[in-house]
DNA sequence: GGCCCTTGTTGAAGATCTTTTACGTCATGA
DNA sequence: TCATGACGTAAAAGATCTTCAACAAGGGCC
């Protein structure tokens, strides 16, 4: 059901560390018999029960469930294959758009001059990056409004309000990321950048 | 005491996507005070109800304590700016080194003809993908071995043996993102790629 | 053997989480 | 205006998780 063997988990990690139950439990603030049941999948440990004892390890929540699903997937992907999104001005190529549960948006954008993503600023949840290819491009985050040119980079939290202008004559050519995807394909568009 | 406020995680999460907590609570097999009251943090949800939850909407229980603060670090960087980790062989360029608790990694890759990340294969935590800006590159995913150009993008699970190597004769170039991020900037350097 | 300590497990009591069922508010529209 | 439906919230009952207090098995040592 849960599609995640919480138990065998906790114990590998336990034992990789060479952590008896009660010790653990010691360090977590917990009691052995906790971890006993937790381990044998007895229990489903509530959230602040598991995150007490995985931070007498350490270990994040994030890493402790990281990995499920290996399956190899599509890999590689023609320039003719990325999903295109953009409108007349903008256009958009997303890598892997159809794939599901991926962990990031890689976008490979172009923006003819004057192309815009509105005077109403972008907000949304996660964070996203890129590196400028060519051309320049004026990037508004927050307060701070730079013009970026090749070469140059960028970085924010995406819940920053935000907003990319190209105000140059030529075409401007980025590579970003976002993580969670900000975008999909087909059905429930979200918004963009 | 928690340290991750999980109630408005998961209320950001569940607004972005336009839900109230009665459908959200419909699809996830749960009744919508479980989602209220784990909302308000008046209670700590138990790792099934929240697995159940997060796969409804859908995000994985690993990207959803991912992250956190919301402080305006750096947002720009200068192409001198960036932290350059290559050898003598390889450019690789990092957005964001320094900056902590990022969740993706952005690289400019720049693999000089003859380029290789080895013979014995790269396998990590994560994810990975990217856009070929300029050359070509050979790429090994698995099995599967392909000859990348300009235009082309790859996306894939870290955890699967990899390799890239520069068969060409000219210089190839790469913006590349991974998640969690595989860089860092001094200290405990991580394997690579 | 007998003693002591450590290991992981378990039944029953206590604490916490989840559901049931209801309430109050805010729109929409006849 | 009144009805209807969707929204988030909350008290009490039911289900689940956590603790307390044992228990049995194994190893080391005198």
């Amino acid at each position: 059901m849960s599609g995640f063997d919480v138990g065998n988990r906790l114990k590998q990690m336990r034992l990789s560390r060479d952590l008896s139950q009660r010790e653990l439990a010691k360090r977590a603030g917990v009691t052995n018999s906790t971890i006993s049941l937790i381990e044998q999948n007895s229990v489903s440990p509530s959230v602040s029960s598991l995150k007490k004892i995985l931070d007498a390890m350490p270990v994040s929540i994030s890493e402790f469930f990281a990995g499920e699903s290996i399956s190899q997937k599509q890999v590689f992907y023609r320039s003719s294959e990325l999903t295109e999104i953009g409108d007349n001005t903008l256009s958009w190529k997303l890598v892997g758009a159809r794939r599901p549960n991926r962990s990031m948006s890689i976008i490979h954008e172009h923006y003819p001059p004057g192309a815009d993503t509105g005077q109403e600023m972008l907000e949304h949840e996660g964070e996203e990056g890129g590196v400028i290819i060519a051309g320049t491009i004026e990037i508004q985050v927050g307060d701070d409004i730079q013009q970026l040119e090749a070469g140059d980079a960028y970085y924010f939290d995406s819940r920053l309000p935000h907003r990319f202008r190209n105000m140059g004559t030529s075409e401007c050519v980025i590579v970003s990321a976002n993580t969670p995807p900000s975008f999909s394909d087909g059905g429930d568009e979200q918004h963009h950048a």
